[in-house]
DNA sequence: GCAACACTGCGGTGCGGAGCGAAGTGTTGA
DNA sequence: TCAACACTTCGCTCCGCACCGCAGTGTTGC
């Protein structure tokens, strides 16, 4: 029988203490057992017999530095699926209160190694719109032009193999935003420059009055924005 | 915490029997209580058991009728969701063997309620190719013409808003292919039209003769469906 | 060398659940 | 009415595993 091993994944997927590690792991940054187990709330030694089994399903990949292990998502197409499984998820009550509650922290948010929420569905239809971006064949294709210096992002000289451009589908908005190394860049940029802040906790940011300015300067993203409701940025630390 | 419920979908693919009778399922038709027991190898109540848990998990819908209980996929997102799943499950030279061996069986294959594998994709490049289908916003939308009468599909008339045409990403091919009403419509009249048939078991499809001239007359695929290796067609039943 | 620290391994407990046999419910057809 | 059938419920056993306490290994910094 060729039926695909969806029951390794699964098992992977079954625990919450598992889930919990893994939403944090969601953010894109690399944490140690530590952090992760207290995140989920377990022991170390708990924390250390999940990670294995997260490892052994290829959704985790792990890295020894000095005395500390650093976790981290096995790559993108893991992040892109928990997003499509969390749209699947079983909307009870409770959970639908806490994702309204939540609201707020969700509408700009990272997404492994890219952005994601409303500000990147609206970056994206920007782009498209000003005539940057281009669809090819499911795809997206960055064209050449002096927008992309702006945003702080290097377009590849020699077309590569690998998609600089893809797209990633939004469980909230359920829209296609940017996701692959562009998409890498342009968060990167993002934080580099102090347009977005990331908190010390979770996968929320908030966008700075810099950032403000600069989206609507470079994207004309002054309406959208508006609706977005961004979280004020802080005073400076 | 906003932590999406990833451990309820996890907790119904974790196991074994029920990964079985999910993959008998994504062939999109329903089945029964004994049926599916039968595919997973285990005795009726213990399905029983595991179908409820599906069913709580919004995984699957049952509908009674008479002494018999059918069981079918929830919904299209659903099985969109288990394709993405296979992409990513662990691929230990087992499985991959057992892939390989099934290479044949998976050129024409339906998924959930369209058709999937290599020559799904075929299909959607010629359309795309020839004008008749047309990208926006990682969208496909149709475009009028009488092709499509020729693939016995019928246009809605008013732009409705539900997407008639919905893009779905194959795991074999990690292209996209048609989904939606339209896709829906293509299997149907394939089925109808004897292009296509289903054999007993299986999510596999075999080409007819008729089916081999009609793509090649009307989607010019007869050097892409050289490449694909389709079952021959049996002699009359 | 020694203490502090991060992590791992081992043993034990307790719970959830996968499985089946036996019995019960509801439907179909003779 | 009765037998055959599909499915469900109940009770039971057995296994896997989540969890922690305790002890051990390797690293860092004094």
């Amino acid at each position: 029988m060729a039926t695909p091993r969806f029951d390794i994944i699964g098992q992977a997927l079954s625990d919450a203490s598992r889930t919990r590690m893994l939403c944090e792991l969601m953010e894109g940054r690399s944490f140690t057992n530590k952090e992760l187990a207290g995140a989920a709330g377990i022991t170390a030694q708990t924390a250390t017999a999940h990670l294995r089994l997260l490892q052994d399903a290829g959704l985790v990949v792990a890295e020894k530095r000095g005395r500390c292990v650093f976790h981290r998502l096995a790559g993108p197409e893991v992040a892109q699926v928990l997003e499509q499984l969390a749209g699947i998820a079983p909307t009870d009550s409770l959970y639908r209160a806490q994702r309204h509650k939540a609201k707020d922290l969700a509408q700009v948010r990272s997404c492994y190694d890219h952005l994601a929420g409303p500000l990147a569905v609206a970056m994206t239809e920007a782009l498209l719109a000003r005539g940057h971006l281009r669809q090819d064949n499911g795809g997206f294709v960055a064209v050449a032009g002096p927008v992309w210096a702006r945003l702080g992002v290097a377009l590849p000289t020699a077309t590569s193999r690998k998609p600089f451009v893809r797209p990633c589908l939004d469980w909230t908005e359920r829209r296609l935003h940017l996701a692959g190394p562009l998409g890498t860049q342009i968060l990167t940029q993002a934080l580099a420059a102090d347009w977005l802040r990331r908190p010390s906790r979770g996968r929320g940011l908030v966008v700075t009055q810099p950032g403000l300015r600069a989206f609507h300067d470079i994207l004309g993203l002054g309406a959208r924005l508006e609706r977005i409701n961004v979280t004020p940025p802080r005073e400076d630390a």
